[in-house]
DNA sequence: ACCCGCCACGCATCG
DNA sequence: TCTACGGTTG
DNA sequence: CGATGCGTGGCGCAACCGTAG
């Protein structure tokens, strides 16, 4: 892959692109104090505002004038200069702050503090040493340590936080960052051409914008909490709630967000047996696998009425088949230990759902084979791949090959501009890809239905795009893993109605269909295809492969487990 | 598309 | 001296 | 025993540098 070579000042046009874009659609969520930051950045030198971009994408907000080497700045010490009288930096005059110890070097540290019972420690335990003494002290002589070298500064970037703001507007996230646009300015990655409409954007309101960065203020302390005292990781969730649940409540972006967190960090209680603080947390959360939680610790408590209500409702209203499958699942055995433990079953042998759920308990068993093998030094999956290509082609395949088929064949349709899907130009997909895809197009998907009804309208359409967009970024096309000799294939021998059928499916329900698929894709000389699962001995088919494979059953697509042996 | 989603693997537990 | 890692860079 | 649930590891741009061990 060829690789550009961008302009000495390529970050300070970047930033430019970014915070102009933001200035000029979102003015009005800019506080006024970032729209100031704003402006009284880009009216400094050009050397200035260089160095202090440098500053802004490199970590923390404490730098070593000598760790400022800058080859396309004429003058680092003017631009300091200029930005010192600007407010955007201090000279030799650091808040009292423990990262300024991350400045420094152990030998620094030992020469600094001439304690020499400091050398035998790590890193690590330095610092926590000097975490002890007073943070004034340690800074005043740092500082002083810093000033007895040559030259040396310390420098402290400020107003950097307004750039969170900017960046929160524009990506509509806190986890994209600089490197989009540089990834993408080197041709490391392509993104498709939508356009950016000028009322789509990712945040509506200054509430939302403020919800937004409490929220991820609350992700940066998830982040440093220690994870094994459930007291600290319950106090922060407590507050997290306290202070966002009510903005979860007209926003489903940060709903799911928090919802997120909640469920991570209630499972981390529940790791630390805080199990009443656990369930605290998940009656907060009314998505999966919430309540599949609740009804396993209520279970382990032996609360099984409880967790069998759980289960009922489950039953009753959950559209998550994974969820679905375990309250059948997880109702029979409460069932089971309830009339052994002595409970009185009568109103839940009574319930409706819970009967349907016992009846309801056979899995789907797919046409098995056993194959036996003598172990190589691959992958099973490509063991047996070796062994069906002596019948015929096989590939390696698992979602890569139904996934591209489905990026391929519905590009238009994904890259469709609806209200609100795309507001920045570094998405790979509609950002309601997995809410209500389907239902946000349903005149798009008609037509594409009409137009695609065939076999050959449907080769033509994928083979098509698949050479004009080559190595664009699509959320179910892995580029890398696909080449067109087995695209062709597919195409050729897998009936329409298939494709149909497998498509279908996964717009059903695109995050939790677009998984799951068997490993390999034989086309056997005689003709016609077949869908494998392997397994090595241990290993066992998961949920959402089961799923899958039940439904090929029911649509007569080909498919078979390969259960493997060693020799 | 948030130290993840996706897959396989290895271990402990339990009817 | 060598290696592992995190931060910075384009 | 098989079934089940839990935790794990690899894979994500690549080259370079300084620091820690
Ligand atoms: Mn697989
Ligand atoms: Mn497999």
């Amino acid at each position: 892959m060829q690789q550009n070579v961008l302009p000495a000042d390529y970050y300070l046009t970047n930033f430019r692109q970014l915070t102009d874009f933001v200035v000029s659609r979102y003015a009005h969520l800019l506080g006024e104090d970032a729209l100031a930051f704003y402006q009284a950045l880009t009216s400094l030198p050009d050397d200035a505002q260089k160095l202090y971009v440098r500053m802004l994408l490199r970590k923390g907000q404490y730098f070593r004038r000598s760790k400022l080497g800058y080859d396309e700045i004429t003058s680092v010490d003017a631009a300091l200069n200029v930005l010192a009288e600007a407010g955007f930096v201090t000279v030799d005059a650091p808040a009292p702050d423990v990262a300024l110890v991350k400045l420094f070097t152990k030998a620094e540290l030992v020469a600094c503090f001439a304690d020499a019972s400091l050398k035998p420690l790590s890193r690590a335990e330095l610092d926590e040493s000097l975490l002890q003494r007073p943070i004034r002290e340690v800074c005043d002589q740092l500082l002083a340590f810093a000033q007895r070298q040559d030259g040396e500064q310390l420098i402290q970037l400020c107003r950097g936080e307004h750039f969170v703001v900017f960046r929160l507007l524009f990506f509509g996230n806190l986890h994209q960052d600089m490197t989009d646009f540089v990834l993408r300015d080197l041709g490391l990655s392509r993104y498709e051409s939508y356009p950016l409409d000028a009322d789509s954007a990712a945040l509506q309101t200054p509430d939302q914008v403020a919800a937004h960065l409490l929220y991820y203020d609350y992700c940066e302390q998830a982040e440093n909490i220690d994870d094994h005292c459930a007291a600290d990781i319950t106090c922060m969730l407590r507050s997290l709630v306290s202070e966002l649940m009510t903005a979860t409540k007209s926003d489903s972006v940060l709903r799911r967000r928090v919802h997120r967190l909640l469920l991570k960090y209630a499972r981390q209680l529940e790791r630390l047996q805080a199990t009443q603080a656990a369930l605290e947390i998940y009656q907060q959360v009314d998505r999966p696998p919430s309540r599949e939680r609740q009804a396993r610790l209520m279970a382990e408590q032996h609360r099984f009425v409880e967790a069998l209500a759980l289960c009922e409702q489950i039953l009753q209203d959950s559209t998550n088949e994974e969820e679905q499958e375990f309250a059948e699942a997880f109702a029979a055995r409460c069932l089971k230990k309830a009339a052994r433990s002595g409970c009185d079953t009568s109103n839940l042998m009574a319930s409706h759902a819970l009967q349907r759920a016992r009846l309801n308990l056979a899995k789907y068993t797919p046409p098995t084979e056993l194959l036996a093998l003598s172990g190589a030094d691959t992958s099973v999956e490509e063991c047996v791949a070796a062994h069906f290509r002596s019948h015929g082609a096989c590939f390696f395949v698992e979602n890569t090959l139904m996934n591209a088929v489905f990026g391929l064949a519905l590009w238009e349709v994904i890259f469709a501009p609806v209200k609100g899907a795309f507001y920045h130009p570094f998405q790979i997909g509609p950002a309601d890809l997995y809410e209500d895809f389907a239902s946000n197009r349903q005149g798009l998907l008609q037509r594409f239905w009409q137009e695609i009804s065939d076999s050959d309208s449907l080769s033509a359409k994928v083979l098509a795009t698949f050479r004009t967009k080559s190595g664009i970024a699509n959320p179910f096309v892995h580029w890398p893993a696909l080449d067109e000799a087995l695209l062709t294939l597919a195409l050729a021998r897998i009936p329409y109605a298939h494709w149909e059928a497998v498509l279908k499916r996964m717009l059903l329900d695109i995050r939790h269909h677009r998984s799951g698929f068997p490993d390999l894709i034989w086309f056997p000389d005689s003709g016609g295809y077949e869908l494998l699962e392997v397994k090595a001995p241990g290993d066992k088919v998961q949920q959402n492969q089961r799923r899958w494979m039940a439904y090929f059953d029911r649509h007569h697509i080909p498919h078979r487990l390969v259960n493997v042996q060693w020799l």
